[in-house]
DNA sequence: CATGAATGAGTTTTCATTCAT
DNA sequence: TATGAATGAAAACTCATTCAT
């Protein structure tokens, strides 16, 4: 049955998750994996080509869920006060509802065994992320600085913010994110 | 014997250091570390009792590191613009002068292999940096948030910069970290 | 049906021949046999009890063939040189028309996964060779040897001509067996 | 100590040996060898970088040996009658006092896991004995055929008596071979 | 102290075989 | 009859750790 496939091979992206997310690509044992998932060992290799494969089928995977959350209907025509914080809003939203999608793409995003395709969807999404930015100086907008460092300074700055929430340091809540969307609009606007 | 038995174990730390915030802790084996330290995998055991007392080890002296550079005569009595100031100028000449140290705190800091006396010492430092924000939010310098948000927002914004001039999308210079700076105080400010 | 099931067997058989005789028994697995019928893996099973089954099976068909190619209609009254001069020739015909099934029967003939009645094909038809030329002696034509001996000196010399010609030393012709009947016809005869 | 490092990889030589003579390189697991050696399965891998560089090296060290046996003081200036005759004797010699050796040299030589050292080997074997061919044919001593097919012809037959002899099908001795000795070179000479 | 050979449990991966569909 | 997903045992190989030297 096809939904039972689906079922399997959501079961091992679901368990590898989980797995990747808490202890990272090398401190996850493919039988571990197999193990959450309630399948046996090989049934992953049916799947999945290699360890190797899974990861980059899971990262493909969330980053294309934080793209289309993030993304979709962008407001292309607000202003950029309005874009930012739409922007940042449905981050959060993604970081609260997904929150070990977003541990295990901001544990992973650096890994040697991602493939040229997984990094090609981050390289994508941080010129879109520079281009916004340009946008919104040449309204004057925002700061005059590199766009890059404005983007990785709030990109930064929600992963902080996530941490600290997820370590139980910070209230787990929309509005932890919303009072730092604030605070990063003050740091990086004209 | 005293200076041989030294520049063993700091070779040995040395070659971990590098291969740990390359690799991170699980995908990194003892015997690279001791190729790469130019001693026997045997000998590593004579100076760390195992693989996870070799990471925790290497993260106190780099946590101590860091903290010498960044609080030693902490201005006090100075006004919170110049104390936030001195304090991330010298975590970015931390950071500029001995990336690979950096590198490997932001990698390893969750790790579960870190023992008790290892997350002690980062309990202790955002101890320290929440009392000192309570203190600028006294004297009215500082936004009246939660000082744990305050906190890791700067510590996240500083991460993504130096993560992005790490990997080559900003410079890796003073000024790339100073001017992060000034926008981080107009976030944090009241 | 009939011809359906005939088909999917044979296909089966086609393509371990092709697999056993390139890479060995040990060497192919019964997927990538599957694969090269065009059928699914569980399918080999309907046909064949197990691996084992199979090499078998194609043992005893292969045999069968160079059996029925070689032998029939021998010419029980012919001089002991046109007798040789024959057999070798059908046996290289049957080279030169079937050389994976011959390179199948070399490889194979010593595993220890053949069966009893496998082995007993081969152990009739060294018989029937040590008869025949045992008759030959008596008729003076062959020298007075271990009639095993002469048996084992043209079977090995038609196998190295084989393997040579295989790789293409030699030209895999029936000049270059016929060329070779002769110099054997020389060692042995009388 | 050098002894015991040489021990044990003989060791494990030995064992390998026995085993992919008798089951084939695909049909040996490196856990047999080691059990067979009296090693842990790990320590193979001290000596040999896997199962690969296993085969090669004693496909060398093989060949290495019957190269020596069969070819020191080769009787460059005897007759080629002669030349024939201590080669094909040095080859018994080995063959009897080496079945081991001879078995997997011949087992062996096809296999898809030869590195090209390995091939070379003996590539440069048959090249040697083509020339030695051709110089007895300048002698007028063999027929005018093509030296591969001599060589071929003769090799083939030298492996036809050892397997079956070793099959228990002839006497595993050297009168077995001395007197295909003579048939070979009545098939051959000019 | 220092070595590095040796271990064996653990890793990733393959594969002969089964079975629900 | 045919499929191919699923299994789990076993393969090749790695590695943290020990210990005789």
């Amino acid at each position: 049955m096809v939904a039972a496939v689906e079922d399997k091979a959501e079961a091992i992206l679901h368990a590898a998750l989980e797995l990747f997310a808490e202890r990272g690509f090398h401190g996850t044992s493919v039988p571990s994996v197999a193990e959450r998932a309630g399948v046996a060992a090989g049934t992953i290799y049916h799947y999945f080509a290699s360890k190797e494969a899974l990861v980059n089928a899971l990262y493909k995977q969330c980053k294309g869920a934080i793209q289309a959350e993030a993304l979709s209907n962008f407001p292309f025509d607000a202003p950029p006060r309005e874009q930012f914080r739409v922007t940042w809003s449905r981050l959060a939203d993604f970081a609260l509802s997904h929150p070990k999608e977003f541990a295990f793409l901001e544990l992973h995003h650096h890994g040697t065994y991602l493939d040229a395709e997984s990094k090609a969807i981050e390289t994508r999404l941080v010129a879109l992320g520079v281009a916004t930015i340009q946008q919104a100086q040449a309204s004057q907008a925002l700061k005059m600085l590199d766009p890059n460092l404005l983007l990785e300074f709030g990109n930064g700055a929600f992963i902080g913010i996530f941490r600290a929430a997820m370590a139980g340091r910070l209230p787990f809540t929309k509005e932890t994110f919303m009072t730092a969307e604030q605070c990063v609009w003050e740091a990086i606007r004209a």
